[in-house]
DNA sequence: CGAGCGCATGCATAAATCGACATATATCCC
DNA sequence: GGGATATATGTCGATTTATGCATGCGCTCG
């Protein structure tokens, strides 16, 4: 339970990680799609890797990171219980207590 | 734009906010069911609520603290870029990669 | 096999906070 | 009014944490 949301409190890292979303990524591509330092971007994606975030695949002298979904599930499973808080404004929400929610697919938008 | 993840980074703004999952809560209630000292819940409080994640109906010398979902919202929708990466196993990923080529080689501008 | 590239790490600094404690303000009830 | 209850705020100390800069290390290719 190493807290997701704190892991993903810096804007630095949520950058590395919309950098990472289509697909796998070197550490020379990281630099330059988000203008941070190289010694900035390794720190963050060893923090991020060893918090399971990202994982690492070496390739000779790259390094591939990717995109590992399991913590960041536990983050959205999180937020979905105020789903209800948000979906269709306030008056269905005493109904919306009754049951457990559950993780749901959200909307992009 | 006030970091929603930043502000969920703090267990304990966390716990305020599963202490509001069902319902209004006044600050003597969230004080005995989060353990954290009165001027605490207080001050993350008002964090929570300049930030809209809560927002405030005073009713005498309670004051009654809700979940107002707008922020939340925004979080979920970051973290709904990443469901295929959790979604179905890793089988699905190739899939979702299709539209987004992979990384090539960059050139320097 | 040596130079250059890609990446990681060490150290120092600066900034952001979180919580504890004490205290101030406001409202209610007798 | 006065005391008690409910909540807010101010200050301080301690801890965490995010870069910036310099450097170390491995791999590759000519």
């Amino acid at each position: 339970m190493p807290d997701v949301f704190r892991l993903l409190a810096p804007p630095s890292r949520r950058h590395l990680l919309e950098a990472l979303r289509d697909g796998e990524r070197s550490v020379h591509d990281l630099v330059e799609r988000t203008r941070m330092s190289q010694p900035s971007v390794s720190k963050q994606l060893r923090i991020l890797r060893e918090s399971g975030l990202v994982s690492l695949r070496s390739e000779g002298r790259h390094h591939l990171y990717s995109i590992r979904g399991r913590s960041l599930r536990e983050a959205s499973e999180w937020l979905s219980y105020y789903e209800r808080f948000w979906e269709g404004g306030l008056k269905r929400m005493d109904e919306a207590l009754q049951r457990e929610p559950g993780p749901r697919a959200r909307r992009k938008p």
